[in-house]
RNA sequence: GGAGAGAUGGCUGAGUGGCCGAAAGCGCAGGUUUGCUAAACCUGUGAACGGGUAACCGUUCCGAGGGUUCGAAUCCCUCUCUCUCCGCCA
């Protein structure tokens, strides 16, 4: 959420950095304007009509003392009317407050001023290349044709579990997957400093609201658990990322400054409903209703927000490196960021069956946007409350890297070579055909 | 799922209609004393919002929401969560 008094103090600079964003709903800041004028004016005179009645409570409270009670009887029919007024404007406070509130929980947040302004994809810059394409003395097969003749992945039983977009990994598959999942997770635990969780996969609503994910985006996620089993949070919703408990672990707390920054990673499943889009990815392991993910989320001064940002991407890319796998990483413009991000880096692999990129991390600094939605603060050493820089990478998403990985360490006789950072997780060199 | 108990400040824990933003203790911060440490003593110590250059002032907050009342931590209703016991269960 962006802070009202900044949309009250700079109106004109946030339209125009909101502008600058695909989505960015500019249009609306004269609307929030005009509520929170009526709602503060309002708020102004509810206050001091409560004045007025706590003095006069309070008279009446001595006069009752001294026993004067003909005076306090006096005192009380004047005061009776004070209350339905009181109650009747808290109302329409309340209305005015709402509406404003669900104005501002769909702006966007604004771009940091170092990102450039672009419409789409296309305007991303890549800001840089590790590798190079690896050349092949055959023709690489794609990892659908991988899966298929080493048996990792049952693409036909996988739907007809759950529809397409859902994958049944078998043996080796499986196996890899695991393995991956366990490298990246002591990666980041041993040599980054990330504090290993492991959330709740269900959440409620209130925790999307967090992150930003709800309002506007509602129905991409999956929703469980209508009806009788709906607790004090309502409806639950499958996470579509680990990044939607874990940044949420802190919401409303108020941490101590020098409990900061706080690192966690947790891998978890993802579930997302977005419909796959026509043609490319939507057979395959590219684009999936669930998959798995290896997050990584910090708490963290807002000082020291954009370096913590470059090394969360140097976190995501080492595991690349150590997996052999030529990438590069683009900074997102701003017709191409996240909702409730100012800042995005994106990594894309390069898998050779594809002859393309694939996105496999999206490292973001949220600033204090989400901090502001879910009311985390930390005491700072003057003692006041201030809103963290809360960022959030993939370290990163697993099908992708999956895929990347026996696209690239594919052989000539159909096998692929197991990376030797991978070789003690996985318990073998090589995957071959049974 | 059944029965009972509870939810108050950083923590423990008093408070059953006005003198309560809340006793007391602990913790924490500052000070006095002291060769150092410790101890003792004194003082201070929650948050949000609004107004003011500021000292400061106003409003709200005792799990959440509603009600009664001139006035609610305190009375009434609903909900949630926690704890204990029983049942069931990976």
């Amino acid at each position: 959420m962006i802070d009202i008094k900044l949309i009250r103090e700079k109106t004109e600079f946030i339209k125009q950095r909101l502008a600058s964003r695909h989505g960015g709903d500019e249009s609306r800041i004269d609307e929030i304007l005009a509520l929170d004028e009526q709602r503060r004016k309002g708020l102004a005179r509810a206050e001091a009509l409560k004045a007025e009645r706590n003095r006069a409570s309070k008279e009446i409270g001595a006069l009752m003392a001294k026993k004067d009670l003909a005076a306090a009887e006096q005192k009380k029919t004047e005061v009776a009317k004070i209350g339905p007024e009181i109650k009747a404007l808290e109302e329409e406070i309340a209305r005015i407050e709402a509406a404003r509130e669900s104005l501002m929980l769909f702006l966007p947040n604004l771009p940091q001023e170092s990102v450039p302004v672009g419409k789409s994809a296309e305007d991303n810059p890549v800001v840089r290349v590790h590798g190079g394409q690896p050349e092949f003395a055959f023709k690489p097969k794609n990892h659908i044709e991988l899966c298929e003749s080493l048996k990792l992945v049952d693409f036909a039983r996988g739907a007809k579990l759950s529809g397409s977009g859902f994958l049944l990994y078998t043996n080796w598959g499986a196996r890899l997957e695991r393995a991956l999942i366990q490298f990246l997770l002591d990666l980041h635990t041993t040599q980054h400093g990330y504090t290993e969780v492991s959330p709740p996969l269900m959440v409620g609503p209130q925790c999307l609201m967090g992150v930003g994910q709800f309002p506007k985006f509602k129905d991409q996620y999956y929703g469980v658990a209508e009806g009788d089993k709906a607790g004090a949070l309502g409806k639950l919703y499958l996470i579509p990322t680990a990044e939607t408990p874990v940044a949420n672990i802190h919401r409303e707390e108020i941490l101590a400054e020098k409990q900061l920054p706080v690192r966690y990673c947790a891998y978890t499943p993802c579930f997302r409903g977005e419909a796959g889009a026509a043609g490319v990815g939507t057979r395959g392991m590219i684009r999936v209703h669930q998959f798995d993910k290896v997050e990584l989320i910090k708490i963290v001064k807002p000082e020291h927000g954009a370096d913590e940002l470059e090394q969360m991407v140097a976190n995501a890319e080492k595991v690349l490196q150590l997996l052999g796998l030529h990438y590069r990483v683009v900074l997102l413009c701003t017709g191409d960021m996240g909702f409730a991000s100012a800042k995005t880096y994106d990594i894309e692999v390069w898998a050779p069956g594809q002859g393309s990129y694939l996105e496999v991390s999206s490292c973001s600094n949220c600033e204090d946007f989400q901090a502001r939605r879910m009311s985390l603060r930390f005491k700072s050493e003057t003692g006041e409350n201030k809103f963290p820089h809360i960022l959030n990478g993939s370290g990163t998403a697993l099908a992708r890297l999956f895929v990347a990985l026996i696209e690239t360490h594919q052989q000539a006789d159909g096998s692929v070579v197991v990376p030797e950072p991978l070789r003690a997780y996985l318990k073998a060199e090589r995957i071959s055909a049974a």
